[in-house]
DNA sequence: CGTATTATTGACCACTCTCAAAAAACGTGG
DNA sequence: CCACGTTTTTTGAGAGTGGTCAATAATACG
C-alpha cells in the first residue's frame, strides 16, 4: 500500500517533470503531461496503445466496459441507437478527447473510428491503483468528464430549441473552434464525417443538411471545394446565425 | 411518522463508519455516506446548508460558480437560454443529485428551485482540500458526474431522434422510475414541474405536450386526477412506447 | 472504366408549431 | 368562503419547417 506522503517523498526526489508523453503530440492536453519522470514510467505500465482503422468499431453499446480511452490521433463518433434504427450522434471527438467511461459496466454507446485512430488504452480494474499512485489523474479525468457534460448541455439545446439553419450554423462553428488555429481566418476543414454523421448528430435529415449547406454556399458564409472539404468564409456571420440572433 | 431525531439517535448508536449524515435522509446516496466519525466531522466543517423558496433562482448562468450543491429535499431544474428567450431544460433534479460543476469559473446553465429546496452547499475553492482528506468524495464525484452525462447522452437520442409521442412516454417512465418505489404499481405522481417546463425539457410546446397527455389518458395509459397529479396506468406500454417499438 | 455508394436537388406531405379562444386552476382581498 | 382577476392548461384550426420519397449528379472503389 502506497501512502500520499510516500507518492509525495517520491515526487520531491525526482527532478522537474518531463514535459509529456512522447508516443503523441498532444502537449499539455494529454493524460499523461505534467508528471514526473517517475510517475511517467508507472503511467506506462498501466497504459496500452493501440492503432484502429478507419471505420472500425472500437466498441458496441452495450459490450462490457474494460477499458477507457484516450485519443492521439484521429478522430471517433459515439452514437445510440433506437431499436428501429434511428441514431443519434453523441459526440464527434478528437486527439485530447477521452471515452468509455461507464456507469454499470457496460458501454452506454458505440464508439467508431472515422479516421485511422491511435488510443491510448486503460484497463478500468486497475484505474483505481493507478489514481492512487497519480492523483493528479483523477482530477483530470474529473475535469474531462465535466467538459464532456457541458459539451452535452449545448448540445441538448441545439437539439431541443434551434432551427435546422441554427444547427448548422452551430456545427460548423464548432468545427471551426475545435479544428483550426486562432489565428487563420480562412482555413480548409477536412470532414471526417460523412452527411449521414453530420444529420444524425444535429438531429436533421441528410437532404435538410445538404440544402442547408448550399444554402450557406449561395450566400457565400461558406465555400465547399468538395464534398469532404470546407472553407468558412464568414466566421462572425455564422456565429450570430448559431446563436439564434 | 419517523422523526429526525428518533433516526438520529438510532444512528449515534452505532460505531464507526458513521452510516450517513444525519441532515437529511438521503441514505447510502448521499455524498456523505459511509465515512468515518472523524472524516464525518471534518467533512461537516466544509459543508454550508442552505434552504431555497420554491421558484427562487439559485444561480444564473454566467454567475461566478463558487458552490457545488447537492439536494438533500425538493427539486430543482437547470436551464439554457439562447437570447430570443427559447429554453432549454437541461435537467430535472432530485434529492442525492449534484449541480453546479464549472469549467471556466462560471456556471453554465441556470438552477431554479420547483419546490422549497435544502441542499448541501460546498465552497469550490475548498473542494481540493476536502479532496485530499477524504479521497472517496472525488470518485464519488466522478461517479455522480459520469451518471448526469449519461443522462445527457439518453436525453440526446430523446431530443435529436423521437417524435412527441415518443419523447412525452420517455418522460413519464423516467419520472416514474425516479420517484416511485419498485413495488407498488399504482402510484400517484405528484408533477413538480408545469407543462411549460416539460415542453421545456422535451423541445416541444406546451400544446403539443398537452394534447399527447391527453391522448395517453384517452388510451387509459395514464389517469390525470388534476393538474398536477399524474398515474401510470400501463408503464410496459409506456416503456414500449418510449422505446419506439 | 463500371458499379456501388454518397450527395444534391426537387416535389410533396405530415408532424409539430403558431395563433386563438375557451376552460380550468390559482391567488388575493373583501 | 366566495368573487374577482390572473395565470395555466386544454382544445381547435390553420400554417410552416423539416421529413419523405424519388430522381439525378457526383464520388469512391475495385
Amino acid at each position: 500500500m502506497l501512502s500520499l506522503d510516500m507518492v509525495a517523498a517520491e515526487r520531491d526526489k525526482c527532478e522537474s517533470p518531463v514535459g509529456y508523453c512522447t508516443h503523441c503530440d498532444l502537449g499539455a492536453k494529454s493524460f499523461c503531461s505534467g508528471l514526473t519522470t517517475e510517475q511517467f514510467r508507472r503511467f506506462m505500465t498501466f497504459l496500452g496503445q493501440t492503432s484502429i482503422e478507419c471505420n472500425a468499431t472500437i466498441f458496441r453499446e452495450g459490450d462490457p466496459a474494460q477499458h477507457l480511452y484516450e485519443i492521439t490521433v484521429g478522430a471517433v463518433k459515439l452514437y445510440k441507437l433506437l431499436s428501429d434504427g434511428r441514431r443519434q450522434i453523441i459526440a464527434f471527438l478528437f486527439p485530447g478527447d477521452f471515452f468509455g467511461l461507464s456507469l454499470n459496466g457496460t458501454y452506454a454507446y458505440t464508439a467508431e473510428a472515422m479516421l485511422p485512430v491511435m488510443v491510448c488504452r486503460f484497463p478500468k480494474r486497475k484505474l483505481d491503483a493507478l489514481f492512487e499512485e497519480i492523483p493528479v489523474l483523477e482530477k483530470k479525468l474529473l475535469g474531462a468528464t465535466a467538459q464532456e457534460l457541458a459539451a452535452a448541455h449545448d448540445q441538448m439545446l441545439l437539439l431541443g430549441r434551434k432551427t435546422a439553419r441554427e444547427k448548422v450554423a452551430s456545427f460548423l462553428v464548432m468545427l471551426w473552434d475545435r479544428l483550426c488555429g486562432a489565428g487563420e481566418r480562412h482555413q480548409l476543414i477536412t470532414l471526417p464525417m460523412s452527411r449521414s454523421d453530420i444529420a444524425d448528430f444535429l438531429g436533421l435529415t441528410i437532404e435538410t443538411v445538404s440544402r442547408t449547406l448550399t444554402g450557406f454556399r449561395r450566400e457565400g458564409l461558406i465555400a465547399l471545394p468538395d464534398v469532404n472539404h470546407l472553407l468558412i468564409r464568414q466566421h462572425e456571420a455564422l456565429q450570430r446565425i448559431a446563436e439564434g440572433a
